[in-house]
DNA sequence: TCTAAAGTTGACTAATTTACTCAGGATACT
DNA sequence: AGTATCCTGAGTAAATTAGTCAACTTTAGA
């Protein structure tokens, strides 16, 4: 799992998605405006977002985007992981073409690295779109 | 607490320095050779690590660098922030400079990537560098 | 049926970050 | 004295990320 803006924006984005869809898709023109996100930028990321379905589509005028699920539904690993395109972990064991090669410290660091990255996957794993939302509501109270 | 290679690389080092010093300091080029780690490369590093003072050097010849703790006490998560000069979080309620401005979806992910950060710096927080040796242990055995 | 509003797609560029190298010096052991 | 080592700052090249663009298709509504 991939840790860049781009992943946070596509968050930002589902998350004003999730808020301000009622029955009526959301245009990109409106979730730029509203988070200050370029649209080409945002046509980029709902492009990945459509492709692993996590919105759909609806085109032409009054056209535009909805969640495929209810926000309580939709984890943001499953956002994150769509926009960021899966990186592979390095494997030590079998290619040993350009992997650890008996060299100790590296095989452990990578096990470490990839210890790390179950950890990180559970903490996005176990957030919803729900729970951001929720917690924005919190936030504008107080 | 950013996570690139660079870390990875300290991390490997200082594991190497942990098993290999017994008395005489080690010298980077024997680290270079058993890791595979540029001289040149290292040197930043450790130039770093020894600012935090995770190690302690001997010049001249014979010279080289000592832990400067016992392995039980050094934790990785010191090793990353002192290779990786520290990230400012960004503020978003004070500054109103270039903050979230009443944009709560930025906010919201903002919160959630501070949440994020802790998470992962409780990770290497918990780990130190006698764990990683053993681990290694473990590793040879099987 | 025309037009405007929207999504679709692939390519492209600019900016930033990261990884890595280098040169020239200072220091201390033998 | 000589050599092995650390010390330091500067510099470069590669990779990644962020962001832009143009030309298209589709659809709703006037």
């Amino acid at each position: 799992m991939k840790l860049t803006s781009k992943g946070r924006y596509a968050v930002m984005a589902m998350a004003d998605l999730a808020k301000n869809e009622d029955s009526r898709p959301v245009s990109l023109k409106e979730i730029s405006l509203r988070q200050g996100i370029s649209i080409f930028y945002l046509e980029q990321l709902f492009l990945k977002l459509k492709l692993n379905s996590l919105v759909h589509s609806t085109r032409g005028s009054r056209g535009g985007y909805v969640l495929s699920n209810s926000p309580d539904q939709i984890k943001l690993s499953s956002i994150i992981s769509a926009v960021n395109e899966e990186v592979e972990t390095i494997k030590c064991n079998k290619n040993s073409k350009k992997g650890c090669n008996g060299k100790f410290a590296k095989c452990i660091t990578h096990s470490l690295w990839n210890e790390l990255s179950t950890h990180i996957n559970l903490f996005f794993e176990r957030k919803s779109l729900e729970d951001v939302l929720r917690k924005e509501k919190n936030f504008q109270g107080e």
